[in-house]
DNA sequence: CGGTCTATAATTTTT
DNA sequence: TTATAGACCG
């Protein structure tokens, strides 16, 4: 690719970028142009005679890899872009094992396992092993068991197969090969167990990519670590982008020690700082810096800026979060006219998804148009869930967890007793619900309108199967067709309280097939692949609709925020108990809770007001709150502490001359 | 069988 | 306060 030029790279990015051959760590600060030096990179290896397909970019999210995508599309073109394989950890898994997991003994039809899913089975087990006087949480259950399998466990530990937690492990694991199924953490571990066993298979890989790059390095776990460690061949090209101060995920598995000893993963890499930041006032990075210094084990890095001081850095102290709620609301309405803002430019920030209910509030009353981000997934929507569980119950008729979820949806005659002893007799005969409805000997055992209504359905599941593995089937006409045949629309819309919210579910199946029909334009994986994407892209409800993006104040959580930007950021609850979060202090993750406080800090781009009650409530009443011992740790010269009545008192004409004689007499108050 | 009542617990959530 | 899970009753 002749022409390819470098442009506007500060000495570290262009090192970063022109960094082709070896190991490389990039200890990419907030803001320091990470995105654009991987992009960058890719176009610089593709520039000096690499060919793209021998290129891997992996991230974590979607949208992290369809950002990088859309920015490479623009620097290299349409068709080199195209060629460059970007994705998800789990869907790069989900590559390796659609193509090999049979070696594993699961069969290449597996079907995946969301968290529901997931949940069910874990539930389902755990009532059919403890004994009577027996009881374990199937949520804390489900936790370690996935912390058990990002550690690179298959099964429990010696010794642990005895303990309710270790019998459940070990049938859960059974249950799922049974099932052909498996959860999201299974796909890093089998595909990490099959790279690492199967020589072939790891030769076939390693000769498909040259060149590894890796984003958000600090998030990955000790099986993403393996993974990438398996792809990288003996010419050891991994690149890797990440900051150890922004490893917020360390209760879902991330391994920060990932990036604190990447030498002794990869050795003599090329490490390469980048501490400018393009996106914060110095006042804001200041702040920054001076808190997260005060984290043991990390790599030293200092973010500084082009750009001026800026406005200090606001610490308001509240009577309640009532007024705190009041003040963000009223202040933010009273900015966007007074400084010409957009709704946009306001982010508010905290720690928990319950403290948004006030600012809510107070938003609505105001009439400012907001945003949430999070809240509850557009797949755990019981509509998406049973179509998705219809498709691949008929891919995969062992999917036990499908099957059962839409065996009586619509009623159909099967109710729980038949289900029951369907189930009882699977576990007997070490099968799948599926191979039992069709057994005669348990047939035998039912009254006649049962086994109709069997026959029925087993006759339904198998006809639809077999159209749908048909050569050059309309895989979309016939799940259109599963719909209508079973009649589920108008089972949805006979169960929906109201007619807006049957109209609302049954968009969204329709959304969902037509989807699907997109799908078979631009992939030719058919049904299974379009199973695999969507399971594989839990969006959020707001995500799903490009449309909502961008209009009005964003509210979010700090973990959420990562990543993002604002002009203005407010930082709610710096309270003992709440950041830190109270079990921090028992987990010993105090270190976690200041990053998670730093990346809140270095959101905000031209200004940050953080707020802190005295009182707040909680569960119903209100309770004392102390401030958060991490203010205790900002640079007192970066800041403007005040209490709301202080704030009050000052004019507004004042206000906007910040500068010496606001900050001689906040130190004159700190007295 | 399905709806309602009551006890219980209470971060964060990339796939 | 509120969400959710399991118990309980019509």
């Amino acid at each position: 690719m002749a022409g390819f030029r470098l442009f506007d790279l500060n000495p570290e990015q262009d090192l970063a970028v022109r960094t082709i051959n070896g190991p490389l760590l990039i200890l990419a600060g907030a803001g320091t142009g990470k995105t654009r030096v991987i992009t960058m990179r890719v176009g610089y290896l593709i520039s000096e005679g690499v060919d793209p397909s021998n290129i891997l970019a992996v991230t974590f999210t979607n949208k992290a890899a369809t950002e990088m995508r859309e920015r490479l599309l623009g620097l290299i073109g349409k068709d080199a872009a195209k060629k460059v394989t970007m994705s998800t950890f789990h869907a790069l898994c989900v590559r390796i094992l659609r193509s090999g997991i049979d070696r594993l003994g699961y069969k290449n039809n597996f079907s995946i396992y969301d968290e529901g899913d997931q949940m069910g089975l874990i539930k389902k087990i755990i009532t059919r092993t403890a004994a009577r006087d027996e009881k374990l949480d199937p949520n804390l259950a489900k936790n370690m068991i996935s912390k058990a399998k990002n550690n690179g466990h298959r099964q429990p530990e010696p010794g642990q197969e005895q303990s309710l937690l270790g019998a459940v492990f070990a049938k859960y694991q059974a249950e799922l090969k049974t099932l052909n199924a498996v959860d999201f953490d299974d796909l890093l571990l089998l595909a990490v167990q099959l790279l690492e066993e199967h020589e072939e298979v790891r030769q076939l890989w390693q000769k498909r990519f040259h060149y590894l790059m890796v984003d958000e390095f600090q998030d990955t776990n000790l099986l993403q670590l393996r993974l990438v460690m398996q792809l990288a061949d003996a010419r050891n090209n991994v690149a890797v982008v990440g900051d150890d101060d922004q490893s917020i995920y360390g209760w879902r598995g991330a391994e920060v020690t990932n990036i604190l000893e990447f030498e002794s993963h990869f050795a003599n890499p090329t490490v390469v700082k980048l501490e400018q930041n393009y996106r914060s006032t110095n006042s804001i990075l200041k702040t920054a810096n001076k808190l997260i210094g005060n984290n043991p084990r990390r790599r030293p890095k200092s973010l500084w800026s082009a750009h001026n001081e800026g406005e200090k850095v606001r610490v308001i102290a509240m009577k309640d979060d009532r007024q705190e709620a009041e003040f963000v609301a009223e202040e933010i309405q009273r900015r966007q006219v007074t400084e010409d803002a957009k709704w946009e430019d306001f982010a508010i920030l905290f720690r928990m998804n319950a403290q948004s209910r006030l600012i809510e509030q107070n938003l609505r009353a105001r009439k400012i148009p907001y945003r949430v981000i999070g809240g509850k997934s557009f797949f755990d929507r019981r509509e998406v869930k049973d179509l998705l569980a219809y498709a691949s119950c008929v891919l995969n008729t062992d999917d036990d967890v499908s099957l059962l979820r839409i065996v009586n949806t619509p009623a159909r005659g099967m109710g729980p007793s038949i289900v029951e002893s369907a189930i009882e007799f699977s576990t007997k005969a070490r099968c799948s619900v599926w191979k039992a409805l069709q057994d005669e000997a348990f047939r035998a055992e039912l009254p006649t309108r049962s086994y109709k209504a069997v026959a029925a359905f087993a006759e339904l599941v198998d006809g639809y199967e077999t159209r749908l593995n048909q050569p050059l089937a309309d895989q979309p006409a016939i799940l259109r067709a599963l719909v209508e045949e079973v009649g589920y629309l108008e089972d949805l819309r006979r169960s929906c309280k109201t007619p807006e919210e049957g109209l609302s579910r049954e968009t969204n199946v329709k959304d969902m097939l037509t989807a699907f029909e997109d799908y078979g334009k631009r992939a030719s994986e058919g049904l299974r692949g379009f199973l695999d994407e969507m399971m594989l892209r839990q969006e959020k409800e707001e995500e799903k609709d490009e449309d909502s993006k961008g209009t009005g104040v964003t509210l979010i959580t700090l973990h959420a925020a990562k990543g993002l930007e604002f002009p203005h950021v407010y930082l709610l609850g710096l309270e003992e108990g709440l950041l830190p979060h109270d079990r921090s202090k028992l987990e010993g993750t105090v270190d976690e809770e200041r990053r998670l406080l730093y990346v809140g800090i270095t959101r905000a781009m031209r200004t940050l007001a953080m707020t802190w009650c005295q009182h707040r409530i909680k569960f119903g009443s209100p309770a004392p709150c102390i401030v958060s011992s991490f203010l205790k740790e900002l640079p007192p010269e970066c800041l403007d502490q005040r209490s709301l009545g202080q704030l009050m008192n000052t004019p507004v004409a004042q206000e906007s001359v910040k500068g010496r004689f606001d900050a001689m007499r906040a130190l004159l108050e700190q007295k």
